[in-house]
DNA sequence: TTTTTAATTGAACGATCGACTAAATTTACC
DNA sequence: GGTAAATTTAGTCGATCGTTCAATTAAAAA
């Protein structure tokens, strides 16, 4: 080690403070709407207003690029994610209380950061749901579980401690078919509207929490009854 | 009309007596796994064994041939599925066990269909929830809708009447959630196994389906309290 | 059999794809 | 101010995309 250890990283930013940035707030836009197949560099070259070949110089492959899209929000939703179940482990009350502040706390971080956290954050949530909904398509959700699998079996944990009554598989059922709303809720916006005639609006989220919170808590209630 | 009116169609089959339903298979099964754009229509015509140029033929350009695909079996399903409804209708009973059959009958035709219907049943049932989940994409999932739209406002018309004293948004809401259940969990095979542990098996759908009926049926009993 | 016509083949077309390179430009540091 | 590293530009590469067309094959119609 004859070199200072103490030699800070210290990045060389000469220019480009906020091009890559843009070009993965690009990506993540298109990618979120169209799937990786549906966009190519050059769209995301464009809406992100640079050169092709700059794509290729800060993130590498398209497969890089989207990794990169997916790796950079990953961290700060996972620790809100752990938060919120943190806190809603201190919460007191009888069982369903304690089982609904579980769901919320699930449900609302999610909501929160697309609702009120901005474009971007709107974008990575539905890319999310995106991700979430092409299982079979390896490649892409890999990197996701790699994020969320153990912060999502926490939740999975917590209910169980709440519930030693119930079988270990309702428990996991139950937070699955949870799971399974919540995805497919976030990946789309305006089958809301259309199917209810116009009575609700899809980027009310607000109101829809407080019903999956209602409609999740007592379904929980009806799992292992016949076992 | 100096012709004969009475000439049938009687269209002139010289070859290909299935030609036509093996490149819809071949798109059927790669759509529901890469979705449209993850797959060329030289990966259809490999896979269907047949020329590229069969398929311009056949069914004419690559967004034809998808909306044949879709339209191919949409009749029969949406017939299956009413008339699942029509026979839950006459069930007798309390008002759970008559919500319980409309929630089973709206299910189980498509899980049948998946498990028992055959390759092309299950490609086409998971294709239906690919569709489902990219409600940005009008162009793909209009034909979905205007297949389905009808029958699925038939279930909650059902479980409105069933349910007079509940809320007509809670109704939708509710059965809203039962739909992005079903939808996420068909696009999917492979993660009730990971997420687990291995004590599911995803393909074993209909244990899944007892205990949906269960989650569905309870969650109902939720909503519309706070109102 | 001869004619007719649907079905199929093989081979292209222009366009666009992801990836890459070399040169030009800009910035930080001495 | 000079220098080197970082960034951006412009352009090209082979591959693959959806689509089309002329020629060929095979079955039905005459």
């Amino acid at each position: 080690m004859a070199e200072a250890a103490e030699a800070a990283p210290k990045i060389d930013r000469r220019r480009a403070p906020d091009t890559a940035a843009r070009i993965l707030d690009a990506a993540e836009s298109l990618f979120s709407i169209r799937g990786y197949h549906g966009v190519s560099l050059r769209d995301i070259a464009t809406q992100a207003g640079v050169q092709v070949a700059l794509t290729h110089y800060h993130f590498g492959s398209k497969e890089d690029l989207f990794g990169a899209v997916i790796d950079r929000r990953a961290d700060a939703h996972v620790a809100g994610m752990a938060d919120a179940l943190t806190q809603a482990r201190q919460v007191a009350g009888d069982q369903a209380t304690r089982r609904r502040a579980i769901i919320r706390a699930f449900i609302t971080p999610i909501v929160d950061r697309s609702m009120r956290g901005g474009t971007g954050w709107k974008n990575y949530i539905r890319l999310m749901a995106l991700v979430a909904n092409m299982p079979q398509q390896e490649a892409f959700i890999s990197p996701f579980r790699q994020h969320f699998d153990d912060v999502i079996a926490a939740y999975v944990q917590a209910l169980r401690a709440l519930h030693p009554e119930m079988d270990e598989g309702d428990v996991q059922w139950g937070f699955f078919f949870f799971q399974a709303m919540i995805t497919h809720i976030l990946a789309e916006s305006g089958m809301l509207d259309r199917q209810s005639g116009g009575r609700f609006s899809s980027s009310d989220l607000d109101a829809m929490v407080e019903r999956m919170v209602d409609f999740v808590g007592a379904g929980f209630t009806g799992l292992g009854r016949a076992a």
